[in-house]
DNA sequence: TCTGGCACTCCGTCCGTGCGAGTGCCAGCG
DNA sequence: CGCTGGCACTCGCACGGACGGAGTGCCAGA
């Protein structure tokens, strides 16, 4: 019918221009700023409509009408198409992300990249160690008792980890641990890493055994730990100034972003596929994030998905802009740890 | 003269009241208030020169009393004193660093500790490459050309840094290199590592030459690099309760704090004598944190500072028990990489 | 030198008004 | 049957004046 197609696009056009402007539009302005053909009267008609559809809403009785979750949810899913972004744009990231030195700076780059483009807070998650490969294990003992594991991983990742031994360490064993681990480890997958502990320990010289248990244990806890998976947060910068688009203040969300574990939840949960993900208002459950929208992918080289990174944002954001710029900068940040 | 003295009782009165109530401060609750033992005309009096002196301000004819950051400096120098903490304070202090992994575990319990007593910004600095020494260096060959540099110092940091060589480098010819290198830089302080890099190059089997310089050249940069100081933030949180604090927005202070170059050059100018610094408002020099206070001292095992930690928070802030809770925080995490 | 009293200054709040934007409904028209 | 123009109605908001209260500065007296 072409009647609801017009609706939809009226819906289309009260998105867009809230998104530009920021204040409830009306069916006058919708009239005058589209070409939808019709007078503002048939416009008030659908809106009443796509209201009682619960698409949008009016914040107070006659004043214009703001999407609701739901009417962002149909924008995006149906009405919209992923803006490619400008040639400047591209250049601007491929600038920026070249000359990292490491993972460190890599990801840094990256997330303050994103928080520019997009003007939101940006979110990068570490590589996830589960899918990781060891590249190198080191053992350097620190004190006669104290051992410090340094795994490294095939994207680059460093994760250190002080074990503490029940006897004093020799120098020569540890040489030996060395050897050891990183024949036994060296490029595995992380994941498998665990299972690996029992083999290594009927194998290992006896003199060897209880450092290997030690260490085999605090590999295993390294992968199992909450903190396994690290995140970078910026440009929270840009909160403040849309701070009047949340309900009451920033400070759930700003506590959010440092608990870091429910956005991690968020980011890391990507689709397989590469799409981007958007999550909207309610959608995002938990209730600091009940006012903002998550953009999120993964990103990682060639198929596997390494970790993910988006952006949390007021539900009134510029989706196809927001889910380009993160489309494209999960591509480049996949690109440059492919070639490292 | 008991005059003066009176008058200094005042301006703690005063700043006391101010930022236990928020409220600009009256004379007659001033009088009500604290046994001053005159009445609030006589109060008046003393205001009136307070403020020809600089030490406090009204900020709308006809209003209540505020300090100025002078009256607030003043009342740090002469009018308080670092008030103890209490015995739960301090064993929240120890549960809350005992049974921490890594150094990154430390200092982000660090940071989170402090936020958490303070009600404030956290800022703790990594410990100072410059100050520290190698405690081992490892290289990983992550393809045929390039090398992962692992830097692993006295303090429990581990700096990772790619490294493109010039030319294929061969299997053995890397553990040679590593072996040379930590005979040659072994312990050494790291400050000192730039002037051994040419004696190394004189004394390298000829062979290993080109990898040595570039490795030297990279561990050099890593340590002239302006993010070789890394920062950790936390409680960023806590601004948004006190949003209204700041003058204009929370922005200028939320972006130094991402910058954290002047945040970093702040905490990093410690006392040598171990005293806890506080700058305030102007105080500060930067602009974004001319509304600010800062509090900072300089953690480290023994003599040496190794790095700097403290809170960034409004000029309305507990100096007293602020200090008081920098002061502790540093002395622990100080013990606690004593051990490690 | 301190105290009580007094007049004065303003800020913040409240209330009433007017304006403008936007709506819903209805009758008429193609 | 759907679109259009017109119209009355509803609110939110900005403006402006009045009011009350808190706090001050000053002055005369103890």
């Amino acid at each position: 019918m072409a009647h609801d197609d017009r609706r939809l696009q009226v819906l289309r056009a009260i998105v867009q221009d809230y998104v530009s402007t920021n204040d409830p539009v009306g069916s006058k302005a919708l009239a005058e700023r589209h070409d939808l053909g019709v007078s503002p009267a048939t416009i008030r008609n659908d809106m009443a409509v796509l209201e009682e559809l619960g698409y949008i809403t009016q914040p107070h009785t006659s004043a214009g009408r703001v999407p609701t979750d739901k009417g962002y949810r149909l924008f995006v899913d149906r009405l919209s198409a992923i803006k490619p972004l400008s040639v400047a744009e591209r250049r601007a990231i491929e600038r920026f992300l070249d000359g990292a030195l490491d993972l460190h700076d890599v990801l840094n780059r990256t997330v303050r990249l994103l928080a520019q483009l997009t003007h939101q807070v940006a979110v990068v998650q570490y590589p996830t160690l589960s899918r990781s490969a060891v590249r190198h294990l080191e053992v350097v003992q620190v004190a006669s008792s104290r051992l410090l594991l340094v795994l490294i991983t095939d994207t680059g990742r460093v994760e250190q980890r002080l074990i503490d031994c029940p006897v004093d360490v020799d120098r020569d064993d540890v040489a030996e641990l060395r050897a050891l681990l990183n024949t036994a480890f060296g490029g595995a997958q992380l994941a498998d890493a665990a299972s690996k502990v029992p083999d290594l320990l009927d194998t290992a010289p006896p003199h060897l055994r209880s450092l290997v248990a030690a260490v085999g244990a605090a590999l295993v806890e390294t992968l199992v730990e909450p903190g396994e998976d690290r995140l970078v947060v910026g440009g929270t910068a840009n909160l403040a100034r849309e701070a009047m688009q949340f309900p009451g203040s920033l400070r759930p969300l700003l506590e959010a972003l440092e608990e870091q574990v429910v956005v991690l939840r968020l980011i890391s949960e990507v689709d397989t596929g590469g799409a981007v993900l958007v999550r909207i208002g309610e959608e995002n459950a938990h209730e600091a994030l009940s006012g903002a929208s998550v953009v999120s992918v993964g990103y990682g080289s060639g198929e596997r998905a390494l970790g993910g990174l988006g952006i949390v944002g007021p539900t009134r954001m510029d989706y196809p802009t927001n889910m380009a710029a993160v489309r494209a900068v999960a591509r480049y940040v996949g690109q440059i740890l492919a070639e490292s």
